[in-house]
DNA sequence: AAGGGTTTGTGAAACAAGTCGCTAGCAGCT
DNA sequence: AGCTGCTAGCGACTTGTTTCACAAACCCTT
């Protein structure tokens, strides 16, 4: 079947692709992909932005704004096909590469992270791990030898290293920071407990699970739900 | 010294109490305790919105604007007294309990939240672990004994657990989390994959290394620095 | 005691995000 | 083929968040 687009509309495309997408819509972009790939492991090829909203407890239209950032990938009527939006979603995060990452740190949690199952199969592959104690650089983890400090800037390009995971104590964190992105590195997975000041092209997404509780609290107020009053 | 208050002004500060602040608010309020505490350590008795803005990156308009849906803290003029807004701080935040946490999943991921070293100097105590599976009950981990899962509802009342912590693989999440809220816990951190669907009383921090770094992702287009182009 | 230099707290303005409502288009049935 | 029910895409609108700008307040110096 033949198509014809109209420069019109092939202008609003290329436009939106130049149009800068907010954080907060790409934010949820992994999201929609795990949710439609479980669909998908379900038996449905076919899914609404109802439907989706619904496993993911967001309004329909806003799962349709944030897909229409980056093309039209539904059919009135009909709904999106989950194949071929997942495909598509997984281009634009680019989520078929593989990402070489290096972690900072071998203590316990750098250990954990080294270790962690989960991340293979998304296509993050930990290749290099280093730590600035001398007494756990040489040791092997996970199938990795600890490198020292001082080598990161050589393994990241022979390597070709473009993520790095940050592991260390929270004094520690700030120059750790700056020597992964004076490597060129423009994207930093920050386990540390601090904020770290990086140039506007890198990206930080900082995980501090204590950060994440103080902010529950805030809420557990008495509620006092559960026991009867009488 | 005796203060006078207006009623108006009085009024004010009731309706700011019962007025709902926005999450986003209270998100940040943990990192501003974070920053205070360090500004303290470094030997400052008193900071402006300026200054403790520039140490987080946030214009010190957002601070004060923040800072006022609970009160006033400050001095015009002057700043705000450090050590007094820290423990304002805190008592908003309800950072002075003794939070009690069950976690439930002592696989690699559960074993390595028991024995983080963070969470008890803040308060957060990890007094009880689960697991589904009777190969791991009766284990001791950082001097907890696994309990199986039919214990929980039972544990939580008897040794007081507000807190609940979520490390099992994705496929449980879901049944789990039911469990954990049933039990009248009204704040859950995940860890697992998915994002569970809870009653509205109930708060949930998701904690995923994979979405954040498929987030980033995104940005990773050649930008193609580094290397001198010549 | 008065003046200059700061800085808070806060309504108003500007901006960003999310929702609504409608149109156009598709599928399946009669 | 036409009709019915559904659903994407999208502009208009609403809601929420951040920034601005300025009066009131405070310290310090003179």
């Amino acid at each position: 079947m033949r198509r014809v687009y109209s420069s019109d509309f092939l202008c609003n495309e290329v436009t939106k692709l130049l149009m800068d997408v907010p954080e907060v819509v790409v934010n949820r972009l992994p999201q929609y992909v795990r949710a439609l790939r479980q669909i998908l492991e379900d038996g449905s090829e076919i899914v609404s932005s109802q439907l989706l909203g619904q496993t993911l407890q967001m309004t329909p239209a806003q799962i349709r704004k944030d897909l229409s950032y980056f093309g039209r990938f539904g059919k009135q009527g009909r709904g999106y096909n989950v194949r071929y939006l997942v495909t598509e979603l997984q281009d634009i995060l680019q989520l078929d590469h593989e990402w070489n990452i290096a972690v900072v740190g071998v203590g316990r949690l750098g250990r954990a992270i080294i270790s962690y199952p989960g991340f293979s199969p998304e296509g993050f592959k930990v290749i290099a791990a280093f730590d600035s104690d001398s007494r756990q650089v040489g040791q092997s983890i996970g199938g990795l030898i600890v490198q020292p400090m001082d080598e990161l800037a050589d393994t990241v390009r022979q390597k070709g290293i473009q993520i790095g995971i940050v592991a260390v104590p929270a004094a520690q964190a700030s120059d750790v920071v700056e020597r992964i992105t004076s490597c060129g590195i423009r994207a930093i997975l920050n386990y540390a407990p601090v904020n770290p000041l990086v140039p506007p092209e890198v990206k930080v997404r900082n995980i501090d699970p204590v950060l994440s509780l103080q902010s529950m609290t805030y809420y557990l107020r008495s509620g006092d739900t559960g026991s009867t009053s009488n």
